[in-house]
DNA sequence: TGACAAAGTTAGGTTTGGCTAACTATTATG
DNA sequence: CATAATAGTTAGCCAAACCTAACTTTGTCA
């Protein structure tokens, strides 16, 4: 009998959406409510396009927002950003701590790709964080030894040209 | 001085172009020369959406493509497309031979991932696939102990309220 | 060969997401 | 408190992708 309660089948949310719900969520943790400056800088975007992003997430039912006023949060705003967020954190520790790759090449990917994986992918990625990082107690560390076996590998045919 | 000359930087390429070169790329592989209406049907798009995209292509370089005439790939648009194609089946096997992921679920994620991760990443992914090979092969199987793990260890947490 | 079906294109519309420039509200400061 | 600077909004524009509906081309076959 209340209009917000309408067995909502997880709306779905566009890449640029999420980006959004991610940047308010990071932002309102450090200083409560987000502020519009910030957030378009976080995302590299325009002032303005901030303001159209705010009033989609507030016609979704996501954002907490009127004009000049504080940005935050409504209750599945928040889950929903936190599921962004965890998968942007699940992947990014995969990419570092598992393929060893950079801290900062990882940040971006994660970005990128977490809009593109669904819960299967990213509940087994997080298993397999964890299943490495036991490996890792257990005294036969994978990552060390993929990252051993990495490096004996890359520099391999590099020229395929030259003899 | 041949204006095909130029140090092309790669030029960057939407997700959307990029799943029309790869469908074209696949479909050019059994019969030579794709059909706009077999592009379409493979991307689940309008025959007219597929024209508007073969422009776009041409336009870059990377189609051959004149109305009514047959379809197919110029040279760059080969490298672009093997390029995709490439880390689509990087990825799926990854999700499928390390992660144990079902083939149709693995499907559907590379094709979107594909549009997101870099050089870096992927290669990085091939690099651990060809580990979790040798661990096979060496005797011990990094992949089947990694779905032991997770299967011990999903069903738990389910229920987070309950006692 | 001529007509019809299938394939392809064009025209025109929608949505999403971004931009700039100009305006308005808020805040800070002398 | 007045006013300048900063933050936020609005208006108007653009481009990418997609759609439907109507039209044209091509190819098939009676």
């Amino acid at each position: 009998m209340d209009e917000t309660m309408k067995t909502e089948p997880v709306q779905e949310l566009s890449a640029s959406l999420e980006d959004y719900l991610e940047a308010i969520f990071n932002l309102a943790d450090e200083s409560e409510g987000a502020r519009s400056k910030d957030i378009a800088e976080a995302l590299s975007v325009a002032r303005s396009s901030v303001t159209g992003a705010l009033q989609a997430l507030r016609e979704k039912g996501l954002a907490n927002y009127r004009p000049y006023g504080c940005i935050t949060l409504t209750e599945s705003g928040q889950a929903r950003a936190a599921e962004v967020v965890r998968k942007h954190n699940i992947l990014k520790s995969f990419f570092v701590n598992v393929l060893g790759v950079d801290a900062d090449v990882a940040q971006q990917a994660a970005c990128k790709a977490e809009h593109a994986l669904g819960p299967e992918i990213i509940s087994r990625l997080l298993s397999f964080i964890k299943y490495v990082t036991e490996s890792h107690r257990h005294g036969r560390d994978v990552a060390e030894e993929f990252r051993e076996f990495h490096k004996s590998r890359s520099g391999r045919k590099a020229r395929t040209v030259e003899p």
